[in-house]
DNA sequence: GTATCGCGATGCGTTTTTTGCATCGTCTTG
DNA sequence: CAAGACGATGCAAAAAACGCATCGCGATAC
């Protein structure tokens, strides 16, 4: 929307922290940016930004405006899938923030299932760590994300949860890959491999360690399960994983056992929206589409 | 806000139902504003409005654009208020719809008292008749409405009701101004003023009436009680109002004496405004003053 | 302490966008 | 059937936005 060019350009700068590297990623000269801030300042009766030595950056005033902006972005995009959608073609645009878990397996599939029907929606898939998801939401990056333990924002409002049992990921030819269930004290002795210590995996794990004081080897820490799907063969070591991330493990001779929920308590993984967020057409459609998805692969364990 | 005029000219046309004549308001020439029209219907890749021979009309998805549009402007001016607050200045447009209970007495004290705090904050008082109050609230072309009985539409968020005793107005040379309270049977012989079926009170009235079946003689309907008032003393006959309405009575050589409870229910005065709606902070901060202004006025009586 | 660098602000000529005028085609109305 | 009002469009003038060169200022490097 060309109307809008002015507050897209007051938001870039707000984001890159300068107007002459703002002017250089809008590809415009920072003269020209530069006087269509101070126009808005001018018509608004007060600055926005404060002028650094080093650039600039928003003042309270500018904070409340910018604010403004992105929840007017949002809005128009909101309205425009509306539009579209009364044309019977339903276009718009998705964008999803999401820890890896989802990212591996499940959301591919449901993005691509809802494509197959809706070909005109595209998709934005940001991968984030720790509450950058939140964040995004916020910040009204994203309209959709998908978070595994645990929400530490409050505005955030979630649309549905589904229980993740905690499964413990090893070469089929482990020991432990004997049993039904991994109980924590099966551990002791064995290699494991952990997810860092700000996945919400390691959290449950780390709690369950605690209360049981299980003496483990931990032998490797790594955020990419993807790198421990690889390694764990070749020590023959333990991984952990929650059924949404796991694809098919047999075609790499792995196998995944639950743990006991009385040892380490379900997980939770969240679908969220910003609170009061009234979200496009598309964006909500597809938040339909995948709880309803969700709740066919694991029936029992999907709230709302 | 300059970026806007696109959208404010969108809106005019919507209102006017032609580009010419929004034109002509808008001070620009139809050519100027059509084109402008047009460029908007492009970028959105579909019209509108529907062209007619006798001008232009919105379609759907012009209805929910407009819609959008008025809910920006709303939210500008809430931003802007609020980013003019920081700066203590305190400005401000509060844009009120009333019935003319409220408007005799009431919200002249109101608005003058509050000006008095905040000068830089102007008012727009919109007398309404009927349902048309809540109607500008919800095409926010108002801030607060002042709605005494009835509620008929379902999304204005009632943020304080006043509970307003039916009083009997009379010349004070009139019998029943002897008495303290008025009751319904008293009226049987009077000669009487009635507001006219659309009005608040009249409604409260016909009910106590319909279910004592009193028999009364109704020598007068008018919806302006400016000029019951100077009418009562010709004819010694009685009219009604809500206190909140009542002015100097005495210099009129009027009294007003309560309604029996008994047989007329109290009426209820509504404090509203759009349910969802953020208000601008002047327009919160007088709805704040007045609610404060009746609770001292009516103590018992102010709910939250 | 000084030179340098990067930042935002500004004057000025140029380019792009917007506006107004004249005019067209269409539809309703008398 | 003619008159009037409406929205659309070609074209020239006016206005706004832009890019270039340059200024002043503060931080940083040496």
């Amino acid at each position: 929307m060309r109307y809008m060019t002015s507050l897209r350009f007051i938001d870039a700068v707000a984001r890159e922290g300068s107007i002459r590297k703002a002017a250089d990623k809008l590809a415009i000269t920072s003269t020209a940016l530069n006087r269509r801030i101070l126009a808005i300042e001018d018509e608004l009766g007060q600055p926005l930004f404060e002028r650094l030595p080093g650039g600039v950056r928003l003042n309270t005033a500018g904070e409340l405006f910018v604010q403004h902006i992105r929840s007017q972005f949002a809005e128009l995009a909101r309205v425009q899938s509306q539009i579209a959608d009364l044309s019977g073609i339903r276009r718009g645009h998705v964008r999803i923030a999401s820890g890896a878990d989802a990212l591996r397996q499940f959301l591919p599939k449901a993005v691509s299932h809802y494509r197959t029907e809706h070909p005109a929606v595209t998709f934005d898939l940001q991968r984030c760590y720790g509450e950058d998801a939140e964040a995004r939401l916020d910040s009204l990056d994203a309209d959709i994300a998908l978070i595994f333990e645990p929400i530490r924002m409050a505005h955030v409002h979630v649309a549905a949860t589904v229980r993740q049992t905690l499964h413990c990921v090893m070469p089929d030819n482990h020991p432990l890959s004997q049993r039904e269930k991994v109980r924590l004290r099966d551990l002791a002795g064995h290699r494991l491999c952990l997810p860092k210590s700000d996945s919400g995996i390691r959290q449950l794990l780390d709690t369950g360690l605690m209360r049981r004081a299980t003496d483990v080897d931990v032998v490797l820490e790594s955020d990419s399960f993807e790198f421990m799907q690889n390694y764990l063969r070749f020590e023959n070591a333990l991984g952990f994983q929650i059924p949404i991330a796991l694809n098919d493990l047999a075609s790499q001779r792995l196998v995944a056992r639950p743990l006991d929920p009385a040892d380490v308590p379900p997980g939770t993984l969240h679908l969220c929206h910003l609170k009061g967020r009234v979200l496009p057409v598309a964006a909500a459609k597809f938040l339909d589409a995948i709880i309803t998805s969700l709740r066919t692969s694991y029936s029992g364990d999907v709230d709302q």
